[in-house]
DNA sequence: CTTGCAGTGTAACTTATGTAACATTAGAAG
DNA sequence: CTTCTAATGTTACATAAGTTACACTGCAAG
């Protein structure tokens, strides 16, 4: 359970001690569900390796993402959930393949008074994911499909680190909540102007990449 | 401070009176400010009587409507704010006459330890919070600008409990993020299809307003 | 090899929404 | 009353995005 070392930054020696003997520790592969719509959340996840992908459907079954979970980040939607014993209101899924720690619930209120670091961890972590949340907001409701795109694959680069990003047109369309058609097409615009190459499954983002829109 | 009643079925007694204690009551008129932009947050307000509109603006001060809170009802980023010592991400308006207790940042970490009450209720709003954003984004990304207008409509009847809505259309396009005239032509057909009738600063819901839409 | 399918390219068209420009009207202020 | 301004109505047009349809290609399974 060596992945645990990452969160030695940021929670207490007893805490940490804590969270080995009542975490449980789980790994999912690529495409694993996490978490699932409607049902009760038991633990609250904090990941420690690989990224997650928590994304919301409508009524259609049509997708959007949300936002990222990466290392020793966690989901608060979980944690509320948890406490006030609610079905998930969204749904998670590995990206590659993932570690994390589930804290059972019961512990989570204990901590939260005994140990600072578990508060203010929690606290952050609420802020963290309504600023993502209001990101998310911002982006759909004031900026056009191309500009949502760029970010879209920059975020990808940023959480892998590395300028290939590996996904199907689409899965990107599904992720920004569009149809495939659209995406090939600002996608070709893209390759168009130089800044993308485009290959089956993949995308190399160029060195122009990051150059002003437009 | 009769208004503190309002909370008598939320917490248990000896935390109503910490909050009557140390609770700082403030009025506000309509229009006022109740938070802002990159201000640091001190308190975490209780909204007593009134409507508070939460709202968000983009880098060229088109605003988009988050939520709405009222009675008993408290803004959750305002809580993380509080204890990260973080700056507001959003901008609060009071819609109407409002009355408010703020709770200082102090209390927040002390009562949640010392009052169960508090705690569940500071995690409901949490949970509030995400449920509200995540509609909003539903709302944004998976419906059309008729549905939405339709829908708020009908949430500014049930906030006010009438169903005549004092509201300009230049206000409602600013909250939907868009334009006057889109908002002027798509009243006009719901005028037209016999579901409202438009005045000067007025819309009249009908009675065949919650008719199926289409 | 050949078969099949997911992934991609692309054209043609529809529709929702944004934008600009201008006329009209209601009500407030003087 | 007149004057001014915010609010509204309406047209005409531009553009982003959604939709349908179909062709082509790389690759994996048999």
């Amino acid at each position: 359970m060596n992945n645990l070392d990452k969160l030695k930054g940021v929670f207490e020696p007893e805490l940490l001690q804590e969270i080995e003997q009542f975490g449980i520790y789980q790994t999912f592969k690529e495409g694993d569900l996490v978490m699932d719509y409607g049902k009760y959340i038991r633990m609250m996840p904090i990941v420690l390796k690989g990224t997650v992908k928590v994304h919301r459907l409508d009524e259609n079954n049509n997708e959007i993402l949300l936002y990222y979970l990466s290392s020793s980040e966690s989901c608060s939607m979980a944690y509320s959930c948890c406490v006030e014993a609610k079905k998930s209101e969204v749904k998670a899924v590995a990206e590659d393949n993932v570690e994390l720690i589930g804290i059972p619930h019961v512990k989570l209120d204990e901590w939260l008074c005994k140990y600072p670091s578990w508060k203010n961890y929690v606290m952050r972590s609420f802020n963290e994911r309504f600023i993502e949340l209001l990101k998310s907001i911002e982006s759909i409701a004031f900026h056009k499909l191309d500009e949502r795109l760029i970010a879209y694959l920059k975020e990808k680069q940023r959480l892998s680190g590395s300028s290939v990003i590996k996904a199907s047109h689409n899965t990107i369309a599904d992720e920004l909540a569009t149809s495939r058609v659209v995406i090939s097409r600002l996608l070709k615009q893209l390759e168009n102007s130089g800044k993308i190459i485009l290959y089956r499954n993949e995308i190399k983002l160029l060195s122009g990449f990051d150059a002003p829109f437009k």
